[in-house]
DNA sequence: GTCTATATACGGATAGAC
DNA sequence: GTCTATCCGTATATAGAC
């Protein structure tokens, strides 16, 4: 299963359909699409959804597993490296998330919906993946703690504090855009510099009182 | 943790309408919802729906006013209040939306959607509410950074972190479940956890630098 | 105000021609 | 493989009895 197909405008009629599947149920979920809408967003006949596909739900759940992968697949890379430092994969992770869903922005609230709303369907869409309390970086991170680089630290809050304040954003940019007038370059410009802050305000949200 | 409970069984029809459409639109989404099930869910004939809202949308744009208040009117009271100092109000803040939400765990995802994919209704909704960036903590911000009390801080940035620590573990809450092993009574933990720390991580991430 | 019955449209899926 | 035409269940909404 490829995640990287972009929309594609050629390539064959299986894979058209796919991508515009993928467009729409990520922007707008599994109910408020109509298969005759993907359809005509694929510029193919109806019929031909269900010939390649057999149905709405089998369509949708080929959707689901691949932005599953496109959420959790890249930061489990990141987490469990081998060779790299702690401060260096809290680092690549905030950029791995805001870099993914620049390209991928409805992915998140796909995840999130779907998940509540089909988690049945989600053990098939992860496989296996994604053991966060028994990755590399978990080991690093009470490593640091022991050598007195950190404050004690709960290792969930630690994650969620760094994955939230990368994907937050995402979710939030609707009503930035509304109730805080930032438009789309602020807003990339905005995720630029939290590239580059995320782990800087990690670091000092942990770091230990040096002067008594 | 009102999820499981049926909304309003007593009080007016139109009440135990509009309870129960709340209920599930917050849930699943408005395309996910059928008026029958609302009928259901209320105790009412599906009639009687439209007799007293003449639509299935009429009764949606009621739920999301609803909810969108929710999100958003008790926080325009704490930044603004005047006699609150500046930590006092980050402090509120994030207290605010873990309890709001810990009552309404549905609304965060149900704001997110909902302002994608009907943001024609948004300024129905919003009745003008939450200027922000005219706040009061603003103002008290930009002292604190000129008393040198904090690092120079952009305030998007800033209010994205102090909102986005206490509303990501709502939007993460399933994955925490699936992924983390995380059990209700372990996440409501989390949270009052987390109505202590995140002031102090907050205070700590924009700490200036004490020694040189 | 509340019900039953129904009009009307829509959406998922398939049959069958080409 | 791709199309047109259509089946059939479901969904919103209303008419009209009580």
């Amino acid at each position: 299963m490829n995640t990287e197909d972009k929309p594609e405008l050629d390539g064959t009629t299986e894979q058209k359909i796919k991508a515009a599947a993928k467009k729409l149920f990520t922007q707008k979920g599994y109910s408020a699409v109509k298969t005759r809408e993907i359809a005509a967003e694929a510029g193919i006949n109806l019929a031909l959804l269900n010939y390649y596909f057999r149905s709405k739900e089998k369509l949708f759940e080929l959707v689901m597993a691949d932005n599953f992968i496109t959420f959790v697949d890249g930061a489990s890379h990141i987490i469990n490296n081998e060779t790299t430092t702690f401060d260096k994969k809290v680092e690549l992770l905030a950029a791995h998330y805001i870099d993914i869903l620049i390209e991928n922005p409805d992915v998140p609230r796909f995840v999130l919906n779907e998940i509540q709303n089909h988690p049945e369907k989600l053990a098939k869409a992860m496989s296996a993946k994604l053991d966060i309390f028994n990755s590399i970086i978990m080991k690093q991170l009470s490593e640091e703690i022991q050598k007195g680089n950190m404050m004690p630290v709960n290792r969930i809050h630690f994650m969620i504090n760094i994955i939230g304040l990368a994907v937050f954003p995402f979710a939030a940019k609707p009503l930035l855009v509304k109730v805080g007038q930032i438009n789309e370059s602020t807003f990339v410009a905005l995720l630029e510099e939290r590239k580059l802050l995320i782990p800087i305000w990690i670091k000092n949200m942990y770091k230990p009182k040096e002067m008594n």
